[in-house]
DNA sequence: GCCTAAGTGCTTTTT
DNA sequence: GCACTTAGGC
């Protein structure tokens, strides 16, 4: 194998065998390079059988790239390893191990919207009041309890006061209707195998002996269940890898905690660092600017990063007068650009999936084609996901979540009133609800769902979900309706049969549980179909370990980005910062920072002064292309706090006169006129000022 | 039980 | 602006 077009740093990575080894590598420095490789050389050099190998991302699109980029260094033995994101790895655990755990073999994975109704209905039969506790509250509350390993025994021990008292009986009713309905969260992807070790040090010692080699990816992005449990797999040959820059962190609001990274030299013993400071990927304009943002935070390991590479163009600064003018910049960009490179390496960045809309209708008012990554998922529709209800219960008949969804879609005239019934009788007889229907008089959908199980063994997954679709009249009631709303819902439910298709083309007959399982852990189908040659739109978060020759950062407002809900906590901002500091790095010569002084927000325009992040970067690196206004955005602010009070008379340049309503720190809510409405606005602003 | 109209609250980011 | 919930009439 050909190591001779790494650097030392790099081969010094790939040929260090045993023991523990710190990557500590800065954007673009080749880290997905040294990972691959060094994969490759374990199993050229017979140091690990391929099935020895554990390898983890975060995202399943990292793992597929990883994948394939093994697989060019070694051929078919790259299936073997096992590469995946750590809650696919964490299936498997639970599917290795579903007895140990009380799952059924066919147990369920419930996405965040099934687990959020679940935490709904568990307020309601618990008489809490939404408004008193919100259940997306809850919901984040027990996610990261099971993301710091803190099961329901041990959340009693620390809960105190009503309401964390009211979250302990929601999180305990929680689990025991999951188990009792053989599902499982996505945390509990990570909760139960570190649980199931911890109980049984035979099963952990299995893993151990089989994973000889371990090696995590982005390694400041995990949060205490992931790194408890490759600490324990690791614990008995210690040859674990990880990879990761602190600097990218951008996962803490999912419990990720970045010192797991600075700690791992404590963590274990006669760690190896090497760092990885040169970037291959980025002009030196676009490696200063991002070093010159990222500097501004406290928390990080000194790291020298540079290059070898031009200076390059200046990184352009537009402002917008709105959002439709940000779309109309961008598509002008575009075009002007389309001649020097391809659209499949432009990228465009936005802090919410909110903002995709307008831009996905301006590409597709303009005839540009693009692909958009994550956001809206084709499995979170409403026809998909009763058809997958269908589908799960029929897998797994204890699965209450599914049956309530899909028992009277179509309707079939059971409303709230037998399904309250069925529920309490379910409850007198210990029973789920499936077995309460079995047991009681026929029904058309106690016979459609005996005769799908019936089915499901003697048919490919096709034609079960062509049953389905038939015989529960879904596609009959959309047919019916014949609008373009229904017409839409009946091809997407068609090319739910395409996606079973390909499954069976490529792994032969796939049973029921393994295909949801599967498919349970993929946000999109579209998530493989990268080949189109479009320009990829997407979130800041979805873009990390990808690199484009040129990116678009939209929407760069204080407010925006950095994100409004951030603005009042420093770890939060700095965590923006960091999120600034992976958009700019993924580009390796074009960069647009854009933002626009008003914007559609709620439904109700409100103006944003320009992020405090852009004034981070050295004017001398930036170009003003086409601004009307000075580059030192400091000037549309006043210098001196401005204090307001509740009833003050304000005056705003764009929505005139307004009383202020609230305040908190840096920003003053106010009432303007019926037309504008309430917005919420920084105080220093100088489009704002105080009326005497 | 079903339908509609009015009312509400909401948007971070992912597996 | 939109998706989701709720109340009230049929």
């Amino acid at each position: 194998m050909d190591l001779s077009k790494l650097n030392d740093k790099q081969k010094e990575a790939v040929m260090h065998i045993d023991g523990p080894l710190l990557i500590l590598a800065g954007p673009g420095s080749g880290k997905t390079r040294v990972l691959t490789n060094k994969i490759a050389y374990l199993i050229e050099n017979n140091y690990a059988m391929p099935i020895q190998i554990l390898a983890i991302t975060f995202t399943n699109k990292a793992a597929k790239e990883m994948k394939d980029r093994v697989y060019k260094l070694v051929g078919k033995s790259a299936f073997d390893v096992q590469l995946s994101t750590f809650h696919s790895f964490g299936l498997r655990i639970l599917r290795e191990n579903y007895q140990e755990l009380g799952l059924n073999k066919t147990f369920t994975i419930i996405d965040e919207s099934d687990s959020l109704s679940l935490i709904k209905k568990i307020l309601k039969d618990l008489n809490i009041d939404e408004k008193m506790l919100s259940p997306k509250y809850v919901k984040n509350r027990i996610s990261s309890s099971k993301n710091s390993l803190i099961d329901v025994l041990e959340y009693s021990k620390y809960s105190k006061g009503d309401i964390e008292e009211k979250v302990y009986e929601i999180y305990k009713k929680y689990q025991e209707l999951l188990i009792k309905n053989s599902s499982v969260d996505f945390d509990d992807l990570l909760f139960m195998p570190v649980k199931l070790f911890r109980k049984n040090k035979q099963i952990l010692e299995a893993y151990q002996e089989l994973f000889k080699y371990i090696f995590i990816d982005e390694y400041q992005d995990t949060n205490e269940a992931q790194y408890v449990l490759a600490k324990m797999i690791a614990s008995k040959y210690q040859n674990i890898t990880v990879v990761g820059d602190e600097s990218q962190n951008v996962y803490s609001w999912r419990g990720a905690n970045y010192k797991n990274i600075l700690n791992f030299e404590k963590d274990y013993k006669n760690v190896t660092t090497i760092l990885l400071e040169q970037n291959y990927r980025s002009t030196k304009t676009i490696l200063n600017a991002a070093n010159d943002v990222i500097k501004n935070n406290k928390e990080r390991k000194e790291k020298n990063l540079w290059t070898n590479n031009d200076l390059g163009e200046k990184i352009k600064y537009i402002k917008a007068t709105d959002e439709k003018d940000e779309c109309r910049i961008v598509i002008e960009e575009i075009k002007k650009l389309n001649h020097k490179m391809e659209l499949k390496d432009m990228v465009v960045l936005y802090r919410t999936n909110a903002q995709a809309q307008i831009i996905e209708r301006t590409f597709l008012e303009n005839n540009i084609p693009y692909k958009i990554v994550g956001a809206y998922t084709y499995y979170s529709r409403k026809e998909i996901k009763d058809l997958l209800a269908y589908l799960k219960l029929i897998n797994n008949t204890k699965d209450d979540v599914s049956l309530i969804r899909c028992i009277n879609t179509p309707k079939r005239g059971i409303g709230k009133k037998t399904i309250e019934d069925l529920e309490l009788e379910a409850k007198r007889q210990n029973k789920s609800l499936f077995d309460v229907i079995k047991d009681g008089k026929e029904g058309t959908f106690k016979k459609i769902i005996e005769n799908l199980i019936k089915a499901k063994d003697n048919i490919s997954l096709t034609e079960l979900v062509d049953l389905i679709l038939t015989k529960t009249g879904m596609i009959d009631e959309y047919k019916k309706e014949n609008t373009i709303e229904s017409i839409s819902r009946v091809e997407n439910l068609n090319e739910f049969k395409s996606i079973t298709k390909e499954f069976e083309e490529e792994t032969g007959n796939i049973s029921l549980e393994d295909f949801l399982l599967e498919i349970s852990l993929v946000s999109d189908i579209n998530e493989n179909k990268s080949e189109i040659n479009g320009v990829s739109l997407m979130t800041l978060h979805s873009a990390k370990g990808l690199e484009f020759d040129l990116v678009f950062v939209m929407g760069l407002e204080d407010g925006i980005f950095p994100h409004i809900n951030s603005l009042d906590s420093l770890e939060e901002l700095e965590e923006e910062r960091r999120l600034f500091y992976v958009a700019i790095t993924r580009s390796k010569e074009y960069l647009y920072l854009l933002n626009a002084n008003t914007r559609l927000l709620f439904g109700s325009k409100t103006a944003n002064p320009p992020s405090r992040f852009i004034k981070e970067i050295d004017e001398k690196y930036i170009e003003k292309d086409n601004i009307k206004e000075e580059f030192n955005i400091e000037d549309s602010f006043y210098e001196d706090e401005v204090f307001y009070e509740i009833g003050d008379q304000v005056y705003h340049e764009t929505f005139k006169n307004g009383i202020v309503v609230s305040l908190d720190k840096d920003f003053v809510t106010i009432a303007f006129s019926r037309k504008y409405g309430i917005k919420k606005l920084m105080k220093n602003h100088k489009s704002l000022r105080k009326v005497w």
